[in-house]
DNA sequence: CTTTTAAGTGACCGTCTGGACATTAATGAC
DNA sequence: GTCATTAATGTCCAGACGGTCACTTAAAAG
């Protein structure tokens, strides 16, 4: 009795489509599944494997072509282009443009923006680190409610939270640029006005 | 020939100190343990067996005291604290008090805070992201420093950033609250007069 | 002392991972 | 046509993971 050959990896690939050859269209192929799956899942959860299925090829091609892993992250996250790519202008109406660049960026990339992907990891299937989240938001706004005047509170206490997020990650986390290099003392009065004008206007 | 116990899990746990039986500091070891841990390699790459080595005991009493590693984590993690436990007083010295705790907290905690290990989880070991990340600020520093007046323009722009992290962060991955909830054009209303702020004072 | 209880251990399991590599087959050169 | 090249496959592997469990052993109860 000859083994059949039994496919352990139980990756069928892709679909009935008669696979012709074209490298260039599967490190492609390759390419674009990496990007959705490692914006998805982050960097950790997603396998070769994954990707590999997605792109409708084996894994053993998908490292073939990228030799490992890492690479082909590095190969997959788009270079970042510049988040402001349209700040030339009059500096009166800067701020706006730089909203609208935002926004418009993220709405393009539907996700899969790697700033996004970056970020994803965190959260990706970490219901613990979720519920953590969310209780925090709901916390500090029970405590302001009281405190704070005017109107659209929720808005206010949410983007106090977001600045103090992305505080937290480029001092605590990433531990680089300026925020990362005060002392604590700069570091509180380098926020004193910036809370202000989030919270006060 | 009989086959002499090889240890295929290859933990040799602690150290030559006389282990005396105490399960109460045993828990409160693999608590202390795991809290380090998670915060310092996040929770995907944190193991069961790197919190046993750390604490001195084996995965099997980990997994025994507290039955899974989520459930580890759970309680290894304390509950949210409230960010700003002083928020009692008047509005026009909030800012500053927020500040003073939020920087305070951070500063006890030393890393271990479960709002940092959260976070942490993307960063580590993940230099990807990191040099990632660092190239998005230093490209968009490099823009506005020809548009924007004044001085500090460096903390300035890491301000910016970090707000845009941080709606990111509640808008795109985490995806409830206020900023998440609101349509683009909202989004873009909400967000010029805060980038005003941060940006030009 | 003996018996009982529970803390702690370590071998084991099934599964999955990134990676290696021999094999197969489609393509272009001659 | 034949041959060399190489894209693509699928099998294999060593290691690590979370989790289980039969066992050993220290301590408390009688």
């Amino acid at each position: 009795m000859d083994t059949p050959p039994t496919n352990l990896d139980g990756q069928d690939a892709a679909p009935a489509k008669k696979r012709r050859r074209d490298p260039e269209a599967s490190r492609a192929a390759i390419l674009e599944a990496a990007r959705a799956a490692f914006a998805e899942r982050g960097y950790a959860k997603t396998t070769v494997r994954d990707v590999a299925r997605r792109a409708g090829v084996t894994h053993g091609l998908v490292l073939r072509h990228f030799t490992s892993k890492e690479q082909l992250f590095l190969a997959a996250v788009p270079s970042p282009r510049t988040l402001m790519a349209e700040v030339a202008g009059d500096t009166k109406s800067l701020p706006t443009r730089i909203a609208r660049s935002y926004v418009r960026r993220m709405a393009e990339s539907g996700g899969s923006d790697p700033f996004v992907a970056m970020l994803r990891a965190v959260a990706s299937e970490e219901e613990a680190a979720k519920r953590l989240f969310t209780a925090m938001q709901q916390d500090s706004l029970e405590m302001y409610r009281q405190v704070i005047p005017g109107p659209e509170l929720e808005e206010r206490v949410a983007s106090v939270g977001a600045y103090l997020i992305g505080v937290t990650f480029s001092r605590y986390v990433f531990g680089n640029g300026p925020l990362a290099e005060m002392s604590d003392e700069q570091l509180v009065r380098h926020l004193v006005p910036n809370l202000r004008g989030l919270l006060l206007d």
